[in-house]
DNA sequence: CGCAATTCAATTGCGCACAATCTAGTTACG
DNA sequence: CGTAACTAGATTGTGCGCAATTGAATTGCG
């Protein structure tokens, strides 16, 4: 039963446990939430919460897109989707009317107040540039090896 | 109301959106649910979720940890642990047992059937780095580069 | 045309994630 | 000693994220 001693010792030699943190994974999934952390104080003046900003993002650079579009560009599926716009058009950022040439989608539209968001967020991605602490091309080159190591891990998916 | 038909065509223009895409959280954030669905398959035959199976990597680091330390090397708070760790209680893989010492705390010991579950848990570390599709010194690399830029988002939170 | 297969969205159920609050136990200070 | 401050963990409420199911609309095929 003493099975651990100097396994512990082994893991923690360097000053830190080893086993979690060798993980990339456990760094993404960390880092994910340090971000929505980071966005959370930003986000709340707006009445906005992260996934809700990102629809946000796609409705602002084209308004009127259908949910199963939102979806496909956020990852994310009707049942993540559907309380989520229900709950921006309570915040009276969006309408959802169905489509008149296709009854089964529901298109998602800007209000007024919602449009008027977008001018109101720029402070947004300032603080978020400023919060990343380095410059746009190392940010930029960093987000493209996360794609990449996205795609990879997508591609033995579905 | 015309008033996207030029801004469209821009952020289109490279073949694909770009307002979202541009953003290293957006990468991040998608990242991290594709690690999460890639687990998920490996981890359903264990019987663990994907942060179930990061409170288990702690644990056979270090069986007899408190709630605290879990969630302090995790980064969750007790309104995630409680539940978690009473649905691992469940299954069988842990105990909880309060301390003599304080009885403040809790601490959560593996089962004879969650350290078993170490031996059983190996192929998923062989997937999960045969889906990374890139050798480990870069997934090291990648990995730094990502813890870093989380420190520099906590940093200028509390 | 008529029926089966498909597609889109909504709903249900479960499991995180986190803020806020609560309780119980411990420590510190007068 | 005794009360105030603090700490550990649990609970409550809100909001994702996703699998599975449902229901309505559309498409396709004989």
């Amino acid at each position: 039963m003493e099975k651990k001693a100097e396994k512990t010792m082994q893991a923690r030699s360097g000053g830190g446990q080893m086993v979690l943190e060798a993980n990339l994974c456990f760094a993404i999934y960390g880092a994910a939430h340090a971000f929505t952390r980071t966005y959370k104080p930003l986000l709340e003046p707006l009445g906005l919460t992260y996934p809700q900003y990102l629809v946000m993002l796609c409705l602002w650079e084209e308004d009127m897109q259908t949910v199963k579009a939102l979806g496909e560009r956020l990852g994310l599926d009707s049942g993540t989707l559907s309380p989520l716009l229900k709950r921006m058009e309570q915040s009276g950022y969006v309408r959802r009317e169905r489509s008149r040439e296709d009854e089964r989608q529901v298109k998602i539209a800007l209000t007024d107040e919602g449009a008027c968001l977008e001018a109101r967020s720029a402070n947004v991605r300032a603080a978020i540039g400023a919060a990343l602490g380095c410059t746009m091309d190392e940010a930029a080159a960093l987000r493209d090896e996360v794609m990449a190591l996205k795609a990879r891990l997508m591609q033995l998916e579905g």
